[in-house]
DNA sequence: TTGTATTTTTTACATGCGTAAATAAAGGAG
DNA sequence: CTCCTTTATTTACGCATGTAAAAAATACAA
């Protein structure tokens, strides 16, 4: 800690002995002043306490090197490290990267789309909710800055809107067809009103199934729970679901795709409470379980899940791309949609 | 979406008919207009599009409404679940709750003092690292704006900073008692080099097994990962080390209790893969887990994770309470030191 | 040495809004 | 209807910095 406590801009100048707006300059660019200013500046600078203020510096300025970040879930792993990679490429260049979670609810995700609006952000990168996003909240904010989905999108394509996400169609159908392969033809367990992957997911599953020539089944219960919070808790949906089911000794024997990985892991919970044997070796009678995502935890499940792992650093190095070259370029371009490929990961439970 | 596009207050005020410094005191409560007037400011809203500019708004301001969390760690669902807490209950209050993770580095964890101090936020609500942590930049946030620590502390007490945590000792002891009343004596399992509750933990395991008239003993590495991120990969971690020990067939019928839910968890995966006898009845013999802290996805791992429950949402609500009480008050009181019952809940792993 | 071209630095204004002080309007009593 | 009190609105200034334009300093050649 130093000395001598600086507030603004304006002491700093007086302290130093040169103008304020030449440290200013010298702030944002060092190499902008004279060599002999800029070590002036420097040793000054070693003697004192100076923050310059958040505010001031991205007032009246072109660009504010904000990036705005919104996902719908933090106790969700996936989107934890989606939120993780984004915040380390980000920083690679420069960005401040600035982190809303809208917890699930449609009302905060709006609200923090108009946050990053008033706050002048460069661009805002998000993981819609989906079915009850605010379109008009999302409109507005494209229509002032880049906007980039990453991961889920809206029913409605919006203009202008650029997407980053996963081959739902590919990922889909590796595993779909692995599972067909080494066992009984899957069954697909989704959630109603989720966003565009829940049903992406879900027709790539029926046209899969369908070119193998087998009847797709999908599991899915209409009733939702009331509060935002608890429509998104999957393990815990599926665990009640599924326990309710395999008390009545219904899909005991068979295997389930989970739309992602948190519903898995709620079904894998339920068959180990039933002493479901999982994943029976050929010719016996059993369940199998597969995920969709690559949930960091995956590994550490009894039995370990498996799954697709979607590339997170790939979503989140593509999504900063996207914001730089919104950037930097014209901004006339057309919306870009890069989707990417999902990796198989086999592990215990399937 | 609305129809006219405004930018500032000053075009606001020329669209509505009224002056600029009356909208500004409409936003700030609309109470203090006239009732007749903020009629006719609601109603001009109505009609167009326009968001007070974030950083004008807090930049000659007495307070900013700001808190600003720090978090080290995103992919620790643990860490993840507190900020929930505090972002909702800090809402409830109508604060802006910004958040910056560390990602496990002093160095990006001083940065973010440093923006939330650059910001003027009304107080900065943080876990710290730790041993690793910045002190100068702590401490100088200190001096400027209350700072209050949350689930860990520095080794060496900072004057001025409030602190908000779980009792360790409460904690451990009533784990530690469990475990002695139902098998063998538990083995502390710890990582070197972490915050202050691996230690507080470890001292209160050593005495409480003193207390019982037993042996303490404590299981620990010197060895850690170079990289910042991996030294917090706690579940990688434990399960590399014991997948080790159990090969050599030790540790195979102990008792371990882990300083925290991501070592256990790593330690129960390493177990099941090696086929051990988790939690053996009466008089068999085998092994035991138990972790501490209160891991949301503890209830979904096979077996179920024995542990002791910290309260998180009494720890956000006290943390943002001390918030509000320093920001309120006249802020010459000393600093206060909160802590939290922790709740055992017995699962099948112990 | 002097004049010109090329940096650097400074002066002056801008950013969008909060807020104290000054002014105007409304309300009520006589 | 007039005057005074109370409340509401506006004028004027401030916040901490960025930045274009003007002024000064430097570098270099003749």
């Amino acid at each position: 800690m130093k000395r001598v406590r600086i507030n603004t801009m304006e002491e700093l100048s007086v302290a130093i002995g040169v103008s304020r707006p030449t440290l200013s300059r010298y702030f944002n660019d060092p190499k902008s002043v004279r060599p002999s200013t800029a070590e002036k500046i420097r040793l000054g600078l070693q003697q004192v306490d100076y923050i310059p203020n958040f505010f001031a510096t991205r007032m009246n300025r072109e660009s504010t090197g904000i990036v705005g970040v919104i996902i719908p879930y933090l106790h969700d792993l996936f989107f934890a490290s989606l939120l993780e990679a984004i915040e380390k490429i980000g920083l690679q260049h420069d960005f401040t990267i600035l982190t809303q979670s809208s917890h699930g609810d449609p009302r905060l995700e709006a609200r923090a789309v108009e946050r990053f609006i008033s706050m002048n952000a460069d661009a805002i990168v998000i993981s819609p909710l989906g079915m009850d996003s605010d379109v008009a909240a999302l409109e507005l904010a494209a229509s002032k800055l880049p906007v980039v989905f990453i991961d889920s999108n809206l029913p409605e394509h919006l203009p202008n809107v650029d997407f980053v996400g996963t081959d739902n169609r590919q990922s889909i159908n590796i595993i779909v067809d692995y599972l067909c392969r080494t066992g009984t033809a899957p069954i697909f367990f989704s959630m109603p009103r989720l966003n565009s992957n829940s049903q992406e997911r879900e027709a790539a599953y029926v046209e899969r199934m369908q070119w193998h020539g087998l009847e797709p089944q999908v599991l899915i219960h209409e009733k939702l729970p009331e509060r935002w919070s608890e429509r998104w808790s999957f393990e815990s949906y599926a665990y009640q679901l599924m326990d309710e089911y395999f008390s009545r000794g219904r899909y005991t024997q068979d295997t389930l795709l989970c739309v992602n990985d948190l519903l898995a892991i709620g079904v894998l919970r339920a068959a180990t409470r039933h002493h479901l044997i999982i994943k029976p070796s050929a010719g016996a009678a059993g369940i199998r379980v597969a995920g969709h995502g690559g949930y960091p935890l995956s590994d550490y499940m009894t039995p370990s899940l498996t799954t697709v792992a979607q590339d997170v650093n790939a979503l989140a190095g593509a999504a900063i791309n996207m914001v730089i070259e919104r950037v930097r370029g014209a901004g006339s371009s057309l919306p870009s949609r890069q989707l990417f490929e999902a990796s198989l990961k086999i592990q215990e439970s399937a």
